[in-house]
Parts: structure tokens; sequence; C-alpha cells
DNA sequence: CCTCAACAGATGAAGGTTCAACTACCTTCC
DNA sequence: GGAAGGTAGTTGAACCTTCATCTGTTGAGG
């Protein structure tokens, strides 16, 4: 068995105090200033930078990095505040279209520029520009493998 | 009004992915493994790592990033586990002791090496030393912003 | 002393996420 | 074309977290 080394060990507590603390903040903040956690703030924002600002709920779970069902929940939400509206897809009618309406557009734009100076404030401000290209290597290589097709299974697996 | 870089935006893109995806596989790990989330692990460890193995519920708060009112409801689940023992507090009778129990120390020890092998192998095996070196840097350099005393009020003013 | 503010913790309701069904539709293939 | 299996999405229950509120306890100043 292999334990994790002094370096390794103090740098994931680091990183799980950080992203602990950092995700608390920021969703605070928005839910404080705009009524949303941040995890709907990133379903509007997704569904705003994409042509029509429609996508059917599976590609919208895909860019989200959520379940279908926290994503179903998630929409039947803001859908009740007006921010989203579903309708059948002509295509293929298994799918549900997920368009952001007028209202969620304002809405987003309303939230955007207090999200952006608390991540600038407590990420890119303190970091250099190197640090910024080393953390986007760094967790691309991570995202890489959990992305993987086979990457839960293998770690998921009793006799690995 | 700054907006972020492209730089920038493309690291906090991939770091808000990865954080999300590795979280969701490790808090599923836990919970299919050993029955309890990351969150409890982290309690039980943090207990484990202290003398007596015992510590004031405020200072466990402290060293898990929880908030008082998520550590006692925690706490009281893992009670009712028969994993942590609640004992007050001689000194200061406003103060409550949580103890691990030896079951919960054994429920840890069970639960370890397979959490261990998850960070392993989505994290630790994917980086090289100078990563692993970076990460810890970028990580304790925002986590000093975020316990500095009024960072949570200067992001929160209105005005700012 | 005694009041008042601060601190430690618990509690219940509201909201978000996960998990395990379940429905409905499409596709493959015999 | 009909059965079988996979895909898209929803739902309800259980669980976790947050927020506001509440009870006690301690400490500082009058």
């Amino acid at each position: 068995m292999r334990w994790l080394t002094p370096d390794e060990l103090s740098a994931w507590l680091v990183y799980v105090a950080t992203t602990s603390l950092l995700d608390g903040a920021l969703d605070r903040q928005l839910q404080r200033d705009s009524g949303m956690p941040m995890a709907y703030y990133l379903i509007l924002a997704m569904l705003s930078d994409v042509p029509g600002r429609t996508l059917r709920m599976s590609d919208l779970a895909a860019v989200t990095q959520s379940s279908q069902s926290r994503l179903s929940h998630a929409v039947s939400k803001l859908e009740r505040n007006g921010w989203v509206r579903r309708s059948p897809c002509p295509d293929d009618r298994r799918s549900t279209l997920a368009q952001l309406t007028d209202a969620g557009f304002a809405a987003l734009e309303e939230a955007a520029p207090g999200h952006v100076r608390a991540v600038r404030k407590h990420v890119f401000d303190r970091l250099s520009r190197e640090q910024v290209g080393q953390l986007r290597e760094i967790f691309a290589t991570v995202l890489d493998g959990l992305t993987a097709p086979d990457a839960c299974a293998a770690v998921l697996a009793p006799a690995e």
C-alpha cells in the first residue's frame, strides 16, 4: 500500500481546504447578491454562450459537469424563476431543449460582474501569469484522467 | 470592469470542471465502499490525528473548514453510527468535546486505503514532483487570501 | 454584582444533490 | 415488424448543507 508522501499530503490538505473555502465564498457571494448558487450561475452562463441560447438537456448536463437528475431539478427551479424555458426537441422526441429566457439573460448579466470580481479577487489577482499557466496545466491533466472512459470503473473496482 | 483574460478564463473553466468531477468521484468512492461522504471522512481523519482523538467542536470545525452548524449535524450523524462520542468540556461549559471512538477509528482505517488509492490515481500519479510543488504553492496563496480576516467582507460589500 | 456583548453549540426549516426507480422513445437485429 | 437493449428525461425519497434562530455560558465595564 502506497500512502502519500509528506509533500503530497501537504499539497492535498491545502487543496482540500482551499477548494472548500473558495467554493463556499463564491456560493455565498452569488446567493447573497443574485439569489442563485454557483451551479445555477454556470447553467445560465453555458446557455448564454451558445447559438440560440438553447441546448439539449443532455448536452447542458455535459458542459456543466452535472448529472441528469441534478440538472433536471435545477432547470425545474430555474424555470419557476422564469429564467429558463423547456420545449420538446423536434428531432428526437426523447430530448428536451432548455432555452435561456430574456429574464434569465438579464439575471446573468446582473450577476456576472460580482461573480467575476470575486473570482479575480480570490484567485487571479493573487497569482502570477506563470502560476495561471501551471494551474491550467495541472488541472487539465487531472481532468483528462477523470473523463477517460473507464476512470471511475477502475477506481471503484473492489479488487483493483 | 475587468473581466478575465482568455488565459484566466480557460484556466478557471478547467479548474471548475475538474474540482467538480474530482469531488464527485471521491465522494462516490467513499460512499460506495465505506458508507460516508468525504466531509465525514475528513472529520474522522482530523480527530484521529490529535492526542486523545478528541477536539472541541469549534476546533474541529476550524480544521475541517466547516461551519458550526454543519459540523453539529455531521457529528450527530456520526454519533448515531457510533463513530464519535460527545462529552461536555470540563474547562468551559459552553464547549463540547468530540471524541473518535474505537469503532470510528476502525471505520477510518477501513476507509483510508481506498480513499488514498483514489486520490493517488486521480491526482498524484498524474503529476510530476514539480507540479505537486506548484499546486501547493498556488493553493497556499489562495488560501491565504481566504483566511485573511476581512476577505469575505471585502468581496461581499456592495460598493467594493 | 449586574448588565450587555460575545461565544459555543444545537435545532428546524428550506434548499440542493444523489440514488434508485420509472416512463417514453429510438435503434438494432432477427 | 417486433422484441431487446440502450438513450433522454423526470420523479420522489433520503441525505447533506445552509440559514436564521434559540439556549446557555463566559467575560468586560459600569
